[in-house]
RNA sequence: GCUCCCUUCGUCUAGUGGUCCAGGACACCGCCCUCUCAAGGCGGGAACACGAGUUCGAACCUCGUAGGGAGCGCCA
């Protein structure tokens, strides 16, 4: 059979990382399996619901490159159908109309708690056989099952197992209209014929009662599969506290899609000791019944620390792209400078993001802001400072191509020539260059910069140093 | 309160009764390399929540305790 996976996330906001991670199991077990992965939007909250949602998390996937096969689906599309599933249910007698208001509901829950009870429903219209009446109160309920239990076998969790007595009868259509969430889910699972479902683990609870509702239905139940949750880095609950929730607030940080799916997917789960894996490799190792049990914590670092990985081992010309973006929102314009493949190897040992790595790239795009002092009084007031940068401009002038080991050639001349160690002549220069003691290796960072503007500004660091 | 779930280095994890006085990765510290900063190499400290039990033998099995989480909605 087929397995059949979907995310459904609830358009109330982004696409955070807790919805990403349970989106990239729930594709990677599809695809892992030769399977099919759904996208539905679960939009019956009319007043948190909104169309921008809609496009964040559309955007979210799509940036992930966690494409489904079919969707998305929208709750809100599919009234007529829950109607209609309510009304067979009631036909059947597994359902019932009930008529309390909510304060009744209200106290009843009070009452039971007063007792050391679990506040629940206590069944009043249950064998009332209440016909239909127009009643601002009316709410369809199910007939849950009274005695008996309810056993699934989770693929994270194990067997759980539930007494039906712990379960009331939950409310499948509210006063308003509208089918409840355990409602919708189930009738839209077996519509779209999903045979694995995978969710975030606060949901649990909701299982048994929606495993009853599948037989009400006559429907085959599903594979469960429960996700622990990601925290922050504090142990508690991930929020906008902790930083970036937002998938896409990490491709604004600098990070690289697959980075971000590399980190999320090893979070959580575990090959034996491999750390890095490509999509390719993620999908043919995954196993859905590898994922821990337990919560785990969201670490930065590791994340930079893998991003920079990428970074260093991904061919410099596919992340062009990402990095000109980057480029472009730190204000800077791509044309104005080296191409941005020599500047990606240039800096990738020394940013852990793109955002980083714009920043740092300035340098050879933007004119020389200036120099920092220290660094200016420190090297070009060495002793051999001047004959350095003399020798080195000399030396930069005459070369007949310009590459990174032409100029590195052309530098080892210099210091050469005057008789020092690279170390007298590449501080000068770097300074002269950059305006900054700290800069990729000097080979680079001149050859970046370009003849003419480097020549440029060694003669303004010529100058500087009182040559 | 009740039900369910969870618990290995600071963090992510390996581990499914002997191969574990517990392995890897991030982070941290030290050394090496070195034109700066990095990157890299080498090395170091650092954990089986606790208590019983089963067993010749337990991180792994059972029970209890503690701590954490989720749910108990006409929210999803």
């Amino acid at each position: 059979m087929t397995v059949r996976t979907r995310f459904a996330p609830s358009p109330t906001g982004y696409l955070h990382i807790g919805g990403a991670r349970t989106a990239l199991y729930c594709w990677l077990e599809s695809r892992h399996r030769g399977g099919e992965f759904i996208l539905r939007i679960e939009d019956t909250d009319r007043e948190r619901s909104t169309q921008e949602a809609v496009q964040a998390i559309l955007d979210g996937m799509a940036w992930l490159g966690l494409e489904h096969d079919e969707g998305p689906y929208y709750q809100t599309l599919r009234m007529d159908r829950y109607r209609q599933v309510a009304e067979d249910l009631l036909k059947a007698g597994k359902a019932y109309y009930a008529y309390e208001t909510k304060d009744e509901i209200e106290a009843m829950r009070a009452d039971a708690m007063a007792k050391g009870l679990k506040p629940r429903y206590n069944g009043y219209y249950r064998d009332r056989n209440e016909p239909y009446r127009d009643d601002p109160n009316r709410v369809i309920r199910f007939k849950n099952p009274a005695t008996g239990s309810v056993v699934f076998d989770d693929k994270v969790k194990g067997r759980i197992e539930w007494s039906n007595e712990e379960l009331d009868d939950l409310v499948l259509f509210r006063s308003d209209g509208y089918p409840t969430y355990n409602f919708a889910v189930v009738v839209d699972d077996i519509d779209m014929r999903i045979n694995e479902v995978i969710r975030g683990d606060d949901h649990v609870n909701n299982t048994p009662r929606q495993i009853n509702v599948y037989q009400a239905l006559g429907a085959e139940v599903p594979v469960f599969a429960h996700l622990p949750m990601i925290l922050g880095p504090d142990g508690q609950k991930l929020s906008k506290r902790h930083g970036a929730v937002s998938v896409m607030q990490y491709r604004d940080d600098g990070f690289l899609p697959h980075a971000l799916l590399n980190y999320l997917v090893r979070l959580g789960w575990s090959h034996g000791d491999q750390e890095i894996f490509s999509r390719e490799q993620m999908i043919e190792l995954f196993d859905i019944a590898d994922v821990n049990r337990a919560a785990s914590r969201f670490d930065l670092e590791k994340l930079s620390w893998l991003n920079q990985q990428y970074l260093k081992s991904d061919d410099p010309l596919e992340l062009v792209p990402h990095f000109t973006w980057h480029l472009r929102a730190a204000g800077i314009d791509p044309d104005t400078g080296p191409e941005p493949a020599d500047v990606i190897v240039a800096l990738r040992e020394r940013a852990q993001t793109l955002k980083e790595m714009a920043e740092k790239a300035r340098v050879w795009y933007a004119p020389l802001q200036g120099y920092d002092e220290a660094a200016a009084a420190k090297h070009f007031g060495a002793a051999t400072a001047l004959p350095a940068l003399k020798a080195v401009h000399a030396q930069l002038a005459e070369l007949p191509e310009w590459s990174v080991a032409s100029v590195h050639g052309a530098i080892e001349a210099a210091a050469a020539a005057i008789g020092e160690g690279m170390g007298k002549v590449a501080q000068p220069l770097r300074v002269a260059i950059t305006g900054t003691q700290v800069s990729p290796s000097i080979d680079h960072t001149v050859f970046l910069a370009g003849r003419d503007e480097a020549l440029r500004r060694v003669d303004a660091a010529i100058a500087k140093a009182g040559g």
